[in-house]
DNA sequence: GTGAAAGCGCTAACAC
DNA sequence: GTGTTAGCGCTTTCAC
């Protein structure tokens, strides 16, 4: 392995203007950097990232803590804040939690806190206090964490504002009988479910309604599991119930996906018998048949952000500020594609 | 920050105890082993891992470099190479590529090479000896990279044998004019293209006619850029050409989900006008409208052989042995559904 | 503008 | 069994 002293004896100055000169310090001359940097480039070095981050406890590297990378909505994120990173000189790492306690505190303790100057997390089962604990002090992003008294940074999903959107959109199409697909009528009777997605995407519903003047009935809102095949179970069900409807609101796309094919399954057509709207916008609702309309989360726009918390971080610890916890909420689009388009 | 002296004098250790203690060498007696874990845990103390990856050469993280992380099929697979990577206690950490050069090299030379223990690489466009030079030393498993005098281990996907059973599977039920959308006829005559997955898939394509003694006709086979928008087009020109056909394989199921998509706007019905198969085995496959056949790579076993083969790298490395690079092939299945099912 | 030297937190010989 | 010690490769004062 060629070290920095390679470097320098090759360029002929010591490690410490080798290291200057490669990190493009102003004190070094035009001439000197120079030649340290053809050496460097001769013998293929590369700076080792962990003696780096040893000694100068920043590596250029964030992590991306989520859920599971085989599912659209989190690897799309994922694949955004990547880029994201990369546009301010970052590097991004991703890990998956699985969604196990166990598997967060690793990867927050191992690499994350470690290695990582700041890390983007999606928390599932680890409290604000552990978070805190096993940071290490570095910077943390979470993402949809709405609890009343932030004591992180976050990037928040806009689901009041989308979920209000898709119902306002069903209206506006002629729908009547509207079903939600995702959560109980009395969901929020439970306290921490207000500050969850799935409680927000139910607010933005109720709000809707009310704003619309229609008073809506718990019948219409239907708790199933958020994956692809228990939606399409539910659809089963909810045709063979004999439930009437003309309008269904699904609270993700993953479910978006299944309920639509289970309702093909069951020869209801889409839009004509009932149009549908999903939520999250990932790429696959538009090549589904129908396509499927969408309450799209701008990706870019919560990636920008996200990035954006931990580099002000990053600049205040510099400076030796502190800024109370803020809250971002990323932008959405309301996709119209053929679920929910009547001629 | 906690350190390992603060927990060594907190358990009256030294920093050398400590260390043992917690990495549960045996030479440490059980009493003061437990009294170094207890003091570790009140006071929360975590490994820097950069230290410790500067100090052993090791840090138990294995990098995966991909394509795109946005993509179904890559993002399924890195996914289940974490899942077996945790399984040998190894802490995957997923990076994208976006199939650019700059960020191939970026990324082996920075957190890769550095830090990680060895790599699974999925190239795209980096030569075997860029690769030598960037990684280290450290082990590198190839995804899919068959050269014919490998200079690495690595793990192909089924190609030739899958393709091989997509031909064989269309012509069972009953397929006599077989369309294969990815790959041109010709594409072989190009030598580098014999060793890529299309050419792999086409000389499956081919050896399955052969096979069955039917000669294939070159306009059976339809070049197409490898991505779900430009199949849709591609399969409304072939429509409007009006070229007759009664089955499909298309060499990935991204290709397959937007040619599937482009019949259904020309009218087409499948299975009844045309049956339709692809090639990975990605979860929308299973919801789409009709579900969608494909040859499904084992993900399972590719990440396994992979990790496999970066396991006994570490072993052999460890041993101070050498082995010739070995090439493994995963696994597949192929998974009848509606689109290739006629009654 | 450049070099000498200290040390980030950890591990692994080696000594006792 | 446990402690002492010497670095891993780099950055960063502090001299000059």
């Amino acid at each position: 392995m060629v070290t920095m002293s390679d470097v320098a004896k090759a360029a002929g100055v010591s490690r410490a203007t080798a290291s200057y000169a490669l990190r493009g310090d102003e004190r070094i001359a035009p001439a000197t950097a120079e030649r340290v940097r053809q050496a460097a480039l001769d013998l293929h070095y590369t700076t080792n990232l962990s003696a780096r981050s040893l000694r100068s406890g920043r590596s250029g590297v964030i992590g991306v803590a989520i859920f599971e990378l085989d599912h659209p909505y989190p690897s799309e994120m994922s694949a955004a804040v990547s880029r994201q990173a990369a546009r301010h000189g970052l590097e991004a790492i991703v890990q998956e939690t699985s969604n196990s306690k166990d598997n967060e505190i690793a990867i927050l303790q191992k690499v994350t806190s470690q290695l990582c100057d700041g890390t983007i997390f999606s928390p599932g089962n680890v409290s604000d206090e552990e978070i805190r604990a096993l940071s290490g002090g570095k910077p943390v992003v979470l993402l949809d964490d709405i609890s009343p008294d932030p004591v992180f940074d976050s990037v928040a999903t806009p689901c009041e504002q989308g979920a209000e959107a898709a119902i306002e959109h069903l209206v506006n199409i002629g729908c009547r009988k509207i079903l939600v697909i995702g959560a109980h009528y009395d969901a929020l009777a439970d306290d921490r479910e207000v500050t969850k997605v799935s409680g927000r995407r139910l607010i933005g519903c109720f709000n809707a309604f009310e704003k619309l003047g229609i008073t809506p009935d718990p019948s219409q809102f239907i708790h199933t599991n958020w994956r692809t095949e228990d939606a399409r179970r539910t659809a089963h069900a909810i045709v063979d119930s004999g439930i009437e409807f003309d309008g269904v609101f699904c609270m993700t796309d993953t479910i978006s996906l299944g309920f639509v094919r289970g309702l093909a399954d069951r020869g209801v057509r889409i839009p004509e018998d009932a149009a549908v709207i999903g939520f999250d916008g990932i790429n696959e609702c538009d090549y589904y048949i129908p396509t499927l309309s969408t309450i799209a989360t701008d990706l870019n726009d919560l990636a920008c952000k996200a990035v954006g918390l931990l580099l002000e971080r990053f600049d205040n610890d510099a400076a030796g500020l502190t800024r109370p916890p803020r809250t971002l909420t990323a932008d959405f689009t309301l996709v119209q594609r053929e679920s929910t388009t009547r001629r």
